[in-house]
DNA sequence: CTGAAAGCGCTTACAG
DNA sequence: CTGAAAGCGCTTACAG
């Protein structure tokens, strides 16, 4: 009979053997036609494929990792998924990296580095082909991890100065800066921030906004308004009213993100208060629903699709073993001004 | 010296074997060890353990899933990211699974039967431990591919009758019956749904609504306004006028989820109807926001990080090889009355 | 309760 | 351009 002789612990996958041994070639040498290594006879390349065909072979990748020391793996560590600017990140990550084989393996730190290090002390034991991080705000040990592993690894949202290092962003205290000049020719001479969660990036934009009030002498620290708790529509009503009640005479708010601009949309409109007539408003991201608002949000529209297409095929080249021409890319950011300022 | 040999492929990974040696045990032992296998002396597990602290030890995740033919992956296969929804399900799964030492893979189906087999077919080849699905919507193939791997399996969202078959969800069609008999009860008479994406689940919320207004004697097939577009708040607010417009007498409308609901609010408001008095509208799953709106929003809570956690939960007992005693578990929903209706 | 041997399914490094 | 041997770092199955 056809039954193969009993083997101790077969687990009835169809191997590369197989494979091989109905290509009527070695298995080093399907193993090479399969994974398009130079140097392989074109009939052998054909018959190879055939029979992966015929067979309906799909190659083992725990077993490829553990001889390769390599996996498909590309943890990308990102700090929230309630953020719909790093689910959009992430999209473009997968929709780039998948077609090339590799796998997205989405890591979220809650805005955490000692989460974050966890995450990256267990992703890195699993041999990643690659790694992608959220900006440059971590604990020493990750960073250390990181480099000692040796893996590439590409940083998101943000841009360095520091050769060596790869990253695609744009610039957040430019583009803190340019809504605040906005808001400047619209005539507000009493402009807040106000901001939660204060994470790195956010900070970056306060800088934004303090070197241009600094610029034009209207700085004022009173008119700043942190709150580390995280951000949301509720929350940014709620900093409106503090704001307002707390700081009169303010004549514009930025709000760090569009999450609180929207809630803080609301709010004034419960409050019967009119934009941008008393108080003029403005986001950042231009997240969903910002063009639907009444009056819809004056915000700073960020290239996170691009981001994220262009991180990922950034760290492809490196995983290829290329060095990337640029190794800070800036893909900018758009003042999208609606009817709030 | 205390130089090692040199080895041909050394990867100067601290491997099981060097732990056995510092604890002076067998390889198998340490195993056994470190994988809390019954059996072991005390003494031995707890030299182990210190040779792991000493050494830094950690299992390389490649060999062990080669070797016992299973790895620590769980997919999670969800329509889409950008429903808050799928995020708040896969962020309790990965909160349940990974101090279990189960790593969640985050695959993302766009609604597309075809794609979600593509994504099985990649995912099943890396012999993950369990599987968690949205729904039971797929292709033949799918379920066949699924069956065939013996790979544990929980689905999320629904409900099901049938044995043998694991899910965590609720009755998408009770609570569309529940939404429709609210209305009723505000005294409207002419209801419409209005629905886009029309995945199986948004289809049997409409079922209850039919099911609903048909008891009423109320049922008008004309009042389902149904688009096959994605679901965001842009669309809610164009299917609004459009149904204003061409099914003039409406009087409350159930939009099939909040995004598109707060679309409709907002887009009642620009065209200065008021809400409740003229229309009464409500969504679905209470999404960020919604309570924030003008009037808030009156809507169905739906338990989704229950649902992750549950279901995550299922499938951990099913990969220890135990039967959970429900296979269809049903965490309910629950009305959210609020100023809109 | 513990261990020596074999094997999981690939790829690397060396030869020719 | 092709291949036989060895090895990646674990666990399984068999013994005792």
């Amino acid at each position: 009979m056809n039954k193969p002789e009993t083997k101790r612990r077969s687990s009835g996958r169809i191997t590369l053997s197989d494979v091989a041994k109905a290509a009527e070639v070695s298995p080093i040498t399907a193993s090479r036609a399969l994974r398009g290594e130079r140097g392989v006879a074109q009939e052998l390349v054909q018959r190879v494929k055939d029979a992966v065909q015929r067979l309906g072979y799909v190659p083992d990748p725990a077993a490829r990792a553990l001889a390769s020391q390599r996996s498909v793996q590309v943890p990308v560590l990102v700090p929230l998924l309630s953020n719909a600017l790093f689910v959009d990140v992430l999209e473009a990550v997968h929709r780039a990296l998948f077609p090339h084989g590799y796998q997205a393996l989405i890591g979220v730190t809650h805005y955490d580095p000692q989460e974050e290090e966890q995450l990256l002390r267990t992703y890195l034991a699993h041999r990643p082909a690659g790694l992608l991080v959220t900006g440059f705000d971590r604990t020493e040990a990750a960073r250390q991890m990181i480099a000692a592993s040796g893996v590439p690894c590409v940083h998101l949202m943000e841009l360095t100065s520091a050769p060596g290092v790869y990253c695609v962003g744009f610039s957040q205290q430019d583009a803190g800066y340019v809504m605040t000049a906005h808001l400047l020719t619209r005539g507000r001479r009493h402009i807040a921030f106000v901001a939660a969660q204060l994470d790195p990036r956010t900070m970056q934009r306060a800088e934004g906004y303090r070197q241009c009030l600094k610029e034009a002498g209207l700085y004022d620290p009173k008119l700043e308004l942190l709150s580390p708790q995280p951000s949301s529509m509720r929350l940014g009503g709620e900093l409106l009213e503090e704001l307002l009640r707390t700081r009169p005479g303010v004549d514009a708010v930025f709000f760090c993100n569009d999450d609180l601009a929207q809630g803080g949309l609301l709010a004034a409109q419960r409050l019967g208060l009119s934009v941008p007539g008393q108080v003029a408003i403005s986001g950042f991201n231009d997240l969903a629903g910002s063009d639907q608002m009444l009056p819809p949000l004056t915000t700073v529209r960020t290239p996170r699709s691009a981001i994220g297409e262009a991180s990922a095929g950034m760290l492809l080249a490196l995983m290829r073993g290329e060095t990337p021409e640029r190794n800070s890319v800036d893909l900018g950011f758009e003042l999208t001004v609606r009817g709030s300022t």
